[in-house]
DNA sequence: TGCTGACAAA
DNA sequence: TGGAGATTGTCAGCAT
């Protein structure tokens, strides 16, 4: 097979990498990365997919003379390199050349031309060539042998493009590039061209006279305005093409036959990465060559002794007797096929317990009710033994799980920063112990590390919990939580499926009907699912306006299609459909099959208290926190939840506006402070202040408007948003905004101080202390730049509200035993909670759930709390 | 299998 | 100059 040698264009790549990576890197002192970082990013997965034999950089050194002079200003009017990409160059530099990548860079020449005049040498030797660059003017330079790979967004996002690809994308051939750039002009390299030629117009004239030679010998078959500007921009044209052709005979030395890639010393590469803290892309480098990762930090870790059996039960009783806390993981061991046994591995300070099936289970509810222990997730483990559903009897009290003595790891992890996408033990391992955890192949051994790193972890993250301040939200609010959401969950949520069935009655018919319809308007069938044939039936077929558009073409979303609506019948009947056939499948579907899968035929879903970055819930398998509620027929859903037995009432109590309220306590604004306290209708009162009226003339319209400025403040919407959800033009929008701020002055202040306050502490907080991190406001994109800010803006508002919740579910949790109640607390939706409760009991639950939700934040305003009671979900709001 | 568009909720 | 509200979870279509 032909040699395959690789060419990169440093200064293209660089450019690409420095404005895709937004996130803000630095070496310790300082400088920045990002640029180095996306490059090595692209070079990593090229060279994955490619596998070439070498690799060559060229870097620009320096315009060529004929450039300059064939247009003038030839990228005169770009502005100087950004500083912060410019240090960059040295770095990504020193990478390349420890990894033994040759560096060229010609004085008085651009990369381009390095790269034209390798893929010459290259074809001359019969080898393939692969020029890796963004500029579209190396297009000129694909043949047989030698192929583009062009960067589209972002980075690691490419095309390759062959004499096959050019002509396809552009309508000329490789050989016509030039002239065609000549014609059509290149804006980022400040190429002139022709005004007015386009790259349509360009490809034409090109297949129909070949050249700009056989396009001026025959001006006189042009006419009209063409005609004048071609013949006018003659000299731009011919100078343009001159810019755009790349010199392919350059004289430099390169040893193309003695290129290698990968071949390099791993020590030098290593020192060269370490420079720059870029480990996980060192270890793909290392693995390129077949070398493995340093070896030396994973000895860093606990390298136990594992036991089984008798020892094992030795081991943590005299662990337990120290009065350590150990640590727990918990996994399957298959020795056959058929059979799965459950593992659990026990870390101490003298080594690891393996122990399995009813051991493993013994193990587990002996922890969780008498001993202290750590765990990376401790809810799952506590549900492996409690156990997950009542159709089984509880091995562990609920008593005895609101008691237990945990240290969740995750928890711990994700209150010292919540904004990491998943939690492992492998990562809180690299960060908090130093070392990364060994790849193991057996799954047991893997869990060994695991309890023995969980072991190892406590200490560092308790430590890192104080430093950081961060122990208050963790301990005195996501850590108490854990039971009481494990008792939740255990419990479930009861659903109607006698009710389901005629609702899937129902709307199956409807659906069937409204897909008649619709195929009838069209005059064809087609899957109204697929918004690629909706788009094509109503932008092609119907000639319908496409107002906007997405990654892969015209956008059907339901704001383009009420709009479309207006004009044709179909659009609303599709809305209809979608929000039919969403509701059946999302919940009509396959909320009675989970039920029936459980052994108690009850939803059991699962809440993730390290998922969110504000520090609210979230909910899945199945998401029981979006359950529709807004359109009659998604009200429907909410009447099959029901309560868990006969004789039970659903109530369900929820906060009112409690992130405007705590907007009120932490800007204390005098007169939002007032509007709450007054008792008056808070959304009048807005209203009242807003447009400059009295409370007794305000209109309901005026109040409507004023609820959405509320709300989009606590958002940090701006006037745009606003004027969208309002359906009313920029100007009053922003004007409206602007009237709230002077009504409520300290609310300005506050948010104002919140993002100063942030950007120079790198995170926003709640009111106990909950921290967000926002690297964002450090952004060079304007933006990344603005999202952080409203970030910042929003979570005191939403984390705080999120707190209170939480707080308050421990207590009421707690009462609900301590007091007697039958009742059981169902469901969290973020400012509500939902209990099946017997009749006789709902006045006594409503009242002690009002007074916990409204006394665990002392606040400048009542925390005003909505309770609701009937026979189903739907009712009790 | 992974990504995208669309849409449900507070 | 262009873009201009956020987060999470689930489903189906579609490309690989």
């Amino acid at each position: 097979m032909a040699k395959k040698i690789a060419v990169i264009d440093g200064n293209s790549l660089m450019h690409r990498a420095f404005h895709a990576v937004d996130s803000p890197m630095n070496t310790a002192d300082g400088t920045p990365t990002n640029a180095v970082f996306g490059f090595m990013a692209m070079f990593l997965k090229f060279v994955d997919l490619a596998h070439p034999d070498a690799v060559v950089c060229a870097f620009d050194a320096g315009i060529p003379e004929f450039r300059k002079t064939a247009i003038e200003g030839y990228k005169a009017q770009r502005p100087p390199m950004d500083p912060d990409l410019r240090v960059q160059f040295p770095i990504i530099e020193d990478l390349l050349e420890s990894m033994n990548v040759p560096v060229v860079r010609i004085s008085g020449w651009e990369g381009d031309d390095i790269l034209g005049t390798i893929a010459a040498r290259d074809e001359a030797l019969g080898y393939e060539t692969l020029l890796v660059t963004g500029d579209r003017d190396a297009f000129q330079l694909a043949s047989d042998l030698t192929r583009i790979v062009a960067t589209k967004r972002g980075i690691t996002d490419v095309a390759v493009y062959g004499p096959d690809e050019v002509l396809a994308r552009y309508g000329v051939t490789p050989a016509q590039v030039p002239d065609f750039l000549g014609l059509k002009g290149d804006s980022s390299d400040n190429i002139p061209g022709v005004p007015g030629v386009g790259e349509k117009t360009a490809a034409k004239l090109l297949r129909q006279y070949g050249s700009l030679e056989g396009l001026y010998e025959h001006t006189d078959e042009l006419k009209g305005k063409q005609k004048e500007r071609i013949e006018e921009n003659r000299d731009a044209a011919f100078g343009s093409r001159q810019v755009a052709t790349i010199v392919r005979d350059l004289d430099f030395p390169l040893d193309l036959e003695g290129a290698a890639f990968p071949s390099f010393d791993p020590e030098r590469v290593k020192a060269a990465f370490e420079k720059v803290q870029f480990n996980a892309q060192l270890a793909r480098v290392l693995k390129l060559a077949g070398e493995e990762v340093p070896p030396e930090k994973e000895a860093a870790l606990v390298d136990a002794p594992v036991c089984e059996g008798a020892q094992a039960s030795e081991l943590l009783d005299a662990a337990l007797a120290r009065g350590e806390r150990v640590s727990a993981a918990l996994g399957v061991r298959s020795p056959g096929e058929l059979f799965e046994t459950q593992v659990c591995a026990v870390g101490t300070s003298q080594g690891v317990g393996l122990f399995e099936g009813d051991e493993a289970l013994r193990v587990l509810s002996l922890l969780v009710r008498t001993a202290p222990f750590a765990a990376l997730d401790v809810k799952e483990l506590v549900h492996a033994a409690y156990p997950a559903d009542t159709s089984k009897p509880a091995v562990v009290s609920d008593a005895e799980l609101m008691a237990m003595d945990a240290f969740d790891l995750g928890l711990a992890a994700y209150a010292l920063n919540s904004s990491v996408s998943e939690y492992t033990l492998a990562k809180l391992a690299e960060k908090h112990l130093g070392g990364v955890l060994p790849e193991v192949e057996d799954p047991t051994d893997a869990l060994v590390q695991q309890a023995a790193a969980a072991f190892a972890l406590v200490e560092p993250l308790t430590r890192a919990l104080a430093d950081d301040g961060s122990d208050a939200a963790y301990f005195d609010i996501d850590l108490p939580l854990v039971a009481v959401l494990a008792i939740m969950e255990r419990t479930g949520a009861a659903i109607d499926s006698q009710r389901m069935r005629k609702l899937d009655d129902y709307a199956s018919g409807e659906i069937a009907g409204l897909a008649e319809q619709i195929y009838a308007l069209a005059g064809e069938t087609f899957n109204i699912d697929s918004p690629k044939q909706l788009a094509a039936i109503l932008f092609d077929k119907l000639g319908l306006p496409p107002l906007k558009k997405n990654q892969r073409g015209y956008s059907t979303d339901a704001t383009v299609l009420t709009e479309l609506a207006k004009d044709h019948e179909i659009p609303g009947l599709v809305i209809r459909y979608r929000e039919l056939s969403k509701i059946k499948k999302t919940y009509i579907d396959t909320l009675p099959k989970t039920a029936a899968a459980a052994g108690d035929g009850r939803l059991h879903t699962t809440f993730h208290e390290t998922v969110t970055s504000t520090g609210r819930l979230s909910s899945s398998d199945p998401n029981l926190q979006n359950i529709p509620v807004r359109t009659d027929f998604g009200r429907q859903i909410r009447d099959c939840f029901v309560p868990l037995r006969d004789g039970d009432e659903f109530v369900s109590a929820d906060y009112s506006q409690i992130e405007l309220r705590l907007l009120a306590h932490l800007s204390q604004d005098e007169k939002l402070l007032e509007a709450f306290n007054s008792g008056a209708d808070f959304h009048a009162a807005t209203a009242s202040h807003v447009f400059g009226i009295p409370l007794e003339g305000v209109t309901p319209e005026m109040r409507s408007r004023a609820k959405a400025v509320n709300f989009g403040i606590v958002y940090g919407q701006q006037a745009f948003g606003l004027s969208q959800s309002l359906g009313i033009p920029f100007q009053e929008a922003k004007e409206m905004i602007e009237r709230y701020f002077e009504a409520y002055p300290g609310v300005r202040t506050f948010l104002d101080d919140t993002v100063e306050h942030a950007r120079q502490r790198g995170f926003a907080e709640t009111m106990f202390g909950r921290k967000r991190h926002i690297p964002e406001l450090k952004s060079r994109n304007a933006n990344q730049r603005g999202f952080g800010e409203r970030t910042a803006m929003n979570h005191p508002m939403q984390g705080s509200a999120a707190d209170i919740i939480k707080k308050a579910m421990r207590e009421v949790q707690q009462r609900l035993m301590d007091e007697g109640f039958q009742a059981k607390l169902m469901l969290q939706v973020h400012d509500e909670l939902d209990f099946s409760c017997p009749t006789e009991e709902v006045e006594r639950l409503s009242a002690m759930v009002r007074e916990v939700m409204m006394s665990v934040a002392s606040c400048d305003v009542e925390l005003e709390v909505d309770v609701g009671v009937g026979p189903t979900w739907a009712d009790a709001h």
